[in-house]
DNA sequence: TGTAAACTAGACCATTCAGTCTGTTTTAAG
DNA sequence: CTTAAAACAGACTGAATGGTCTAGTTTACA
């Protein structure tokens, strides 16, 4: 299936906003990675700022959901699936190599535009209300606030992905899951 | 004591790249910050990027030290100072504003600059092997692997720290901080 | 006091920036 | 076939970018 201008468009931004962040990213870039001009780039969207929000929505949320899935299932229990999806999710390489994109978008632009911090965070709460579902399913030792441990979670993996980005090997960020998971289990009750 | 131009110029360069990154600093916002003419900043540094570094060099990692105090103590578990620093650091607001600037300009920087990446790693890989002194300094229950639970207290840390960076409270931070505290403990032998 | 170096000062420069403008071509509907 | 809208195309614009240049001023020391 033939890939449609916009879709070349949103490809192209969220590679380059991905290795260079926003502000490394030049409209000229853009261009000339998707091979379009600009006069129909502007045609699609009305400013950079609005393209870059439309690959949050778009391409970085689908992206999210792909990666962790954190869906209730039917007779397990809710840690149980946290606990392999990150070990699925330790496998995959290609969220290693420039760290997460969210969370990198998100400490650019968060701090600096209120639209990109909302956006942001409403990629960010879907994925800890997953979480939080998926504890709410489970039987934890006493004491355990669940909201709290869903923070935990999401902050923890974050921190793996995004310390050194550049060359944090897939084995050390593995063994980093690896606590994770372990703490996870020694809650189990 | 009177601040020198050169500290002047450190200074703002700090607060303005906490905030708006690196690209979204321009060199017109700093001297407006600073006060002093172009001329004279140029004196003191030759570029924008030998700038930043010196405020990684000499601004960031004093301040990555003086936050987490984690030197061996007579007489303590090395884990113990671990968590106490934890507790400590976890009282500390400013940390929590922005992010921790390190982990920012990391997100922001090393993929892009090989002299960012590496000037940031040189701070990064000082704390850790603090922790790792400390571990190895500690009763750890056994199969633990000193240098993996290094990683994994940073990763947590800064993952804590920059989630939602603007909005973040206080609170939030405490109870994430807790749950990594909880499971050191249950790593004492 | 003479003088060289350190520092201050800001006008100026080429380049790049995001975004606009004015057309042309393609598509789809009647 | 006609026609209006959707999409393509890129030259152009004013503002902002990092950095240079040529001065003037202060400082430190001989």
């Amino acid at each position: 299936m033939m890939q449609t201008t916009r879709e070349k468009i949103l490809d192209a931004v969220f590679k380059l906003v991905y290795i260079n962040g926003y502000n490394g990213t030049s409209m000229a870039m853009i261009l000339k990675e998707c091979g379009i001009p600009k006069g129909s780039l502007y045609h699609y969207f009305k400013s950079k700022k609005e393209m870059v929000l439309t690959v949050v929505k778009e391409r970085i949320n689908p992206r999210m959901n792909e990666f962790y899935q954190l869906d209730v299932e039917e007779g397990v229990e809710g840690i149980d699936t946290i606990i392999s999806t990150l070990y699925k999710v330790s496998k995959k390489e290609l969220l290693v190599s420039n760290g997460c994109p969210l969370n990198r978008l998100n400490q650019e632009m968060s701090p600096v535009d209120a639209d990109f911090e909302e956006e942001i965070n409403l990629v960010y709460d879907s994925l800890r209300n997953k979480i939080l579902l998926l504890l709410n399913n489970s039987s934890l030792v006493e004491g355990i606030d669940a909201e709290s441990l869903s923070e935990f979670i999401i902050a923890t993996v974050w921190g793996s992905i995004s310390l050194s980005p550049k060359q944090s090997s897939q084995k050390r960020y593995l063994s980093t899951i690896k606590h994770l998971i372990n703490y996870l289990k020694s809650l189990k009750v």
